[in-house]
DNA sequence: AGCACGCCGACT
DNA sequence: GTCGGCGTGCTC
């Protein structure tokens, strides 16, 4: 610590709160002094809140108004990467510095002292009788007793019941102490063996070990399609990183979080990691976030917020299945856990592994334009197998405009249900948000004013933009090929097309996988293994899809609208479509049955369309990259979303126009601003949600113009402004 | 975020 | 009279 990090009692110091005050507080140092990055307690108002002294005071806050922090808590203090970590997310997301400090201190009893529980040993005494449950006790203290253990712990390893423990200790045969909950996790031992690896991981280990080495910031994107041993191969990298005495962490889709996972791991590493992740009780997150900051967890595997963890020494950070839009926290700090992992390992020093069987397209481009190394791992299974692909061409299709199955996709379902097999029927998007097209000609109704879709609003009777807001009346014949009543929305919500399916296949047991259906992860997690196991024939859904999970009796696969996202309103969806199409394959080549995927499509001969088929991974990616720069959108331009919020419509609206309207900061950086329109969804918990999207060429300060231009409105009352930097979805 | 202060309706 | 509704504003 050098003497700038120190401050003697009564020095002004700078003091960061979880508070939403848009500045840092002066205090005076406590008695004994404080110094930089140390957790304190201080009083604000009537109130005790807990802080981080962040620097040096301003002085610039009335002296005789400056109160001491009351005192310093006993917890390692934030290291300065962390700081640094912090705030320059805090720059990138645009959000406020209290808020990224909550997410880094969401451990409970933080200012408490150490919570103390009840642990067992060898006592001094003799038992009074020697039963078959006593012996089995003391068999396992005598072989494990210098370790300690709790009652719980006790009782199930030595496979007896916990009176039989209380009666041991009545006797004295075991005493009963008192010892700090928060102790270390048990060691890794890198040292043990790996599972035998073939030539193309072996190669890989070798890459990531000798980056590991040179304890320097790199990202590695590691490809290979499901039955590859990417896990193997990462866990290789975590074995290196450990060895070299830095902590290691894994990040996983909080659904992928499987007891199946942490098994592999502990046989790697002979001992079990820290998990965190949403289900985690508070002393379990109180103890991980103590030991990880102490060095006494050296691996922690968790969903997207164990990026905000202490880190002593952060060396390595895997994010698996880094395609996974469950890396975008879409609540309160909205970040990507993704993005936010390189940042912190450009920052600590730490390398980032990004495991995908079907890498996202920004994660692609980087690998292509050098910025990220590259790992392929062909299947040790000889060439992937790919599932028969076919489009059904919808123009072909005798359908009526209120329906989404065709004839051919419903005998493939049928003749499935049949055999005893299921069928998946997805699609790809969440919400219900249809496209207005034309069953004659194909045609898209598309904006005047942008390049985005319109979407048919029944109630008003007319077509809305959800990019820029522009509305029409419903027009009654095609603009395209004047074909009168042909016009329907398609790409229905995954309700709607459930009540289809329904009456197409009356004796099949139908089931409905949508995210906004399920409360928790957890539940949707539960759902998904039952349907794996065979509860269901038809599964309708949106995204149970690349989350590791193996469904033997899943042989087809229909995509319901494989054209979303060729024109704009959803960058990611030919995207999804294809990683579907990849994982289908994977679940294809295990199976004994063999896999169909059929893709319902009005363009088939679109080159995105046509590398899908084809199963041609670098051309789709060539194709949609193509598409995405001639758009000018992510990665090839910049993005933010702006949503407003608040219980009035008029109201949320009128600030809307008002910032619409005062582009000026924007335009200065050559930005476009569109909207206001509804938000994605238009209403939550009677809030009314209203979205501006702002659209910029990539080497702009789009952080810095688009702070300028919301700081022109001030919000009265319940409104709230919400800034989205990379938003996942435009409509 | 909390918590106090403060200024108008239906209760003892 | 006064208990209490939640709008407004302050916290180093």
């Amino acid at each position: 610590m050098s003497d700038q990090d120190y401050f003697d009692e009564g020095a002004l110091v700078g003091v960061l709160t979880t508070q939403p005050l848009d500045r840092v507080l002066d205090y005076k140092a406590p008695e004994g002094g404080c110094w930089l990055g140390a957790f304190v307690e201080v009083p604000l108002g009537p109130r005790k809140v807990i802080g981080v002294v962040w620097g040096p005071g301003r002085g610039d806050w009335d002296i005789n108004k400056v109160r001491s922090v009351m005192r310093v808590l006993d917890t390692a203090p934030m290291r300065s990467e962390m700081r640094s970590f912090l705030e320059r997310a805090a720059a990138y997301t645009l959000t406020p510095m209290p808020a990224m400090l909550r997410l880094a201190t969401r451990a409970p009893g933080l200012g408490d002292p150490p919570s103390m529980r009840k642990i067992y040993r060898r006592g001094e005494g003799t038992p009074d009788r020697v039963t078959a449950a006593r012996t089995r006790v003391l068999e396992f203290m005598s072989e494990y007793g210098d370790l300690s253990f709790t009652l719980k712990e006790l009782a199930e390893l030595s496979g007896v019941g916990p009176s039989v423990i209380k009666g041991l200790v009545k006797q004295a045969v075991l005493r009963e102490e008192d010892a700090p909950r928060d102790v270390p996790f048990p060691p890794m031992d890198p040292t043990l063996p790996s599972k035998e690896l073939t030539d193309d991981q072996a190669a890989g280990v070798a890459a990531l070990t000798a980056t590991a080495k040179s304890r320097d910031y790199a990202t590695t994107l590691l490809r290979g399609v499901t039955g590859s041993g990417k896990t193997e191969v990462y866990l290789e990298a975590v074995a290196a990183c450990l060895a070299q005495g830095r902590q290691a962490l894994v990040l996983l889709p909080e659904i992928a979080l499987t007891a199946e996972f942490l098994k592999r791991v502990e046989v790697r590493f002979g001992a079990r990691p820290a998990e965190w992740h949403s289900g985690a009780t508070m002393s379990e997150r109180r103890r991980i976030w103590r030991m990880v900051g102490t060095g006494g967890a050296q691996l922690v595997i968790g969903a997207r917020s164990a990026l905000f963890l202490p880190y002593r020494d952060l060396g390595l950070i895997v994010v698996d299945e880094e395609h996974d839009t469950a890396y975008k926290q879409e609540e309160g700090v909205l970040y990507n856990a993704r993005d936010m992992a390189v940042l912190r390992a450009s920052i600590c020093g730490a390398q980032v592994v990004l495991a995908s069987a079907t890498p996202s397209l920004e994660s692609w481009v980087n690998a292509e334009a050098g910025k990220y190394k590259r790992i392929d791992l062909t299947s040790r299974f000889g060439p992937s197998v790919m599932p028969e692909m076919r489009s059904i061409d919808m123009r072909a299709e005798d359908l009526p405009g209120s329906r989404w199955i065709s004839p051919t996709l419903q005998s493939e379902v049928k003749a499935r249900v049949q055999k005893g097999e299921q069928a998946l029927l997805f699609l790809n998007r969440r919400g219900y948000a249809p496209v207005t097209l034309c069953r004659a000609c194909g045609h898209q109704v598309g904006c005047a004013q942008c390049d985005a879709r319109m979407v048919e609003h029944r109630f008003l009777k007319r077509l809305m933009c959800h990019q820029c807001g522009e509305t029409t009346p419903m027009p009654e014949a095609c603009p395209s090929c004047d074909a009168v009543n042909k016009l329907a929305p398609v790409g229905p919500g995954v309700e709607r097309l459930s009540e289809e399916a329904e009456a197409l296949f009356p004796d099949a047991r139908i089931a409905v996988l949508s995210s906004d259906l399920f409360g928790s992860a957890r539940a949707l997690k539960e759902q998904i293994v039952e349907i794996a196991e065979g509860a269901a024939d038809v599964i309708i859904g949106t995204q149970l899809v690349a989350k590791g999970h193996n469904f033997p009796k899943l042989t087809l696969v229909g995509v319901i609208d494989a054209d979303l996202g060729l024109q704009g309103s959803d960058l990611r969806a030919a995207e999804r479509t294809f990683q579907l199409m990849r994982q289908v394959a994977g679940r294809a080549g295990r199976a004994e049955a063999a896999g169909t995927a059929l893709l319902q499509t009005f363009q088939p001969e679109h080159p995105v369309i046509r590398a899908t088929l084809a199963g041609d991974e670098e051309g789709f990616w060539r194709a949609e990259a193509a598409e995405r720069e001639a758009a000018g959108v992510p990665p090839f331009g910049r993005m933010a979303g702006i949503i407003l919020s608040g219980p009035d419509v008029g109201q949320v609206f009128d600030v809307a126009n008002h910032l619409a309207r005062n582009d000026q900061p924007l335009r200065q950086i050559g930005a476009q601003v569109y909207g206001p329109a509804p938000a994605p969804i238009a209403r939550i918990r009677g809030r009314h949600r209203v979205r501006l999207l702002v659209k910029a060429g990539k080497g702009v300060a789009l952080q810095k113009a688009v702070a300028r231009w919301v700081a022109q409105v001030r919000l009265k009352g319940e409104l709230r402004l919400a800034v989205d930097i990379d938003p996942q979805s435009f409509f």
